[in-house]
DNA sequence: CACTTAAGATAGTAATCAGTCACTATCTTA
DNA sequence: TAAGATAGTGACTGATTACTATCTTAAGTG
């Protein structure tokens, strides 16, 4: 009936990334700007003054986040893109993955685009500035080369194409987080896709 | 050199509204989830405890906001919208009139889409699920019409083709807060939309 | 000009927050 | 097995928060 107080005491380097883990779980349920510390250490079972051990201060834990996502997703969208048989496979694949990936960690969006964050610290906010202006750059990039390749339609905006892009990812996650979570995410995406396409592909000979 | 105390006592309607006012460009500046009442009072050149004569609770207030927010979108795009032409000339009217009207209100996506404000109350998640879902039909209808006039392609699906059209917008909000804001919101969209056009118009005759 | 009423001021409250610190339990290693 | 290292505890602090009770005063109204 009671609370088996089976004591895991990690080492250092276990217990951050435990907290990095659990703090994008909290983000997800109830949002990031409601995240304490108290949560936290809650969530792994230890008390909220063992968090300061391993981080100076909340900030220092957000952006250990933040470096998670950015390497993590970089990674992810890498791979993918890496499997493309031309350009705009690559786009295509690199979507998907995204897709897949938020699916699995909901809270990266809310994380990159919070005001809550990105206001205060400035470190902060370079770093998401860093993360959506590498991502922007990647997607043009791909569109570049697939002009090059008369994959796309000629006289495409590159940039308006990516804008494109990424607005078509955070309007699944908003339907899927605001709308009713009935509509998964990886389904709604296979429906939406084909739109972009239609945008960004040349006129049929 | 000393602050002039020009005692301006508002009747209570006028204040309810300055509130509604002041709350929403506090939330443009400092983030939603980081106005606080003390910070409405300040600018509005009145005590905090002054703005509890007018709201009982905070949430009340976010709720006028939204409410606020609600009316004046639904009549901005309604009267867009009932310019148009066409369904489609009528949906790129509305897209229009959205971008400027967020142009002027830079917080209205922020409190619409907040995971702060829609996790706590239920009355504000319900009316927040309200208007998206509302807006998100008003697209889809237009399409449908549309779509009988033979002005987009057969095979279109109106939802998918709503999610890419709020998207749309999302991802030009975003760009314009997180990213540069030497881009204006309105110049990003007039290159964005032809995509959105192409996107669901017929492969030309 | 009295008299009323309601907007605002003043000065609180309890709760919650990040962060601190002295101490303890546990692990490692010589 | 003794000694050093370190993860975690528990109690705390000061700041900030939404909200409230009571007093003050400006603006109508007859």
């Amino acid at each position: 009936m009671s609370d088996k107080p089976v004591r895991t005491r990690l080492g250092a380097d276990e217990r951050r990334e435990e907290i990095i883990r659990v703090t994008l779980e909290l983000a997800a349920s109830q949002g990031v700007d409601d995240v304490t510390t108290q949560d936290m250490a809650q969530a792994m079972g230890v008390t909220q003054g063992a968090v300061f051990r391993h981080f100076a201060s909340k900030d220092a834990i957000w952006l250990a986040v933040m470096h998670w996502v950015r390497d993590r997703m970089m990674s992810v969208l890498g791979r993918a893109a890496s499997q493309g048989r031309d350009p705009l496979d690559a786009l295509q694949r690199m979507f998907f993955a995204h897709i897949e990936f938020i699916a699995g960690h909901p809270a990266i969006p809310r994380v990159l685009t919070s005001q809550h964050l990105h206001g205060r610290n400035a470190v902060l906010r370079t770093l998401v500035t860093e993360i959506m202006l590498g991502y922007e750059e990647k997607i043009a990039g791909l569109l570049v080369d697939a002009k090059t390749q008369g994959l796309v339609r000629a006289d495409l905006d590159p940039r308006a194409a990516a804008t494109l892009y990424i607005g078509m990812i955070q309007g699944l996650v908003l339907q899927s987080s605001i709308l009713r979570g009935q509509r998964t995410l990886s389904t709604e995406a296979t429906r939406v896709f084909p739109l972009f396409r239609y945008a960004i592909t040349p006129s049929p000979d």
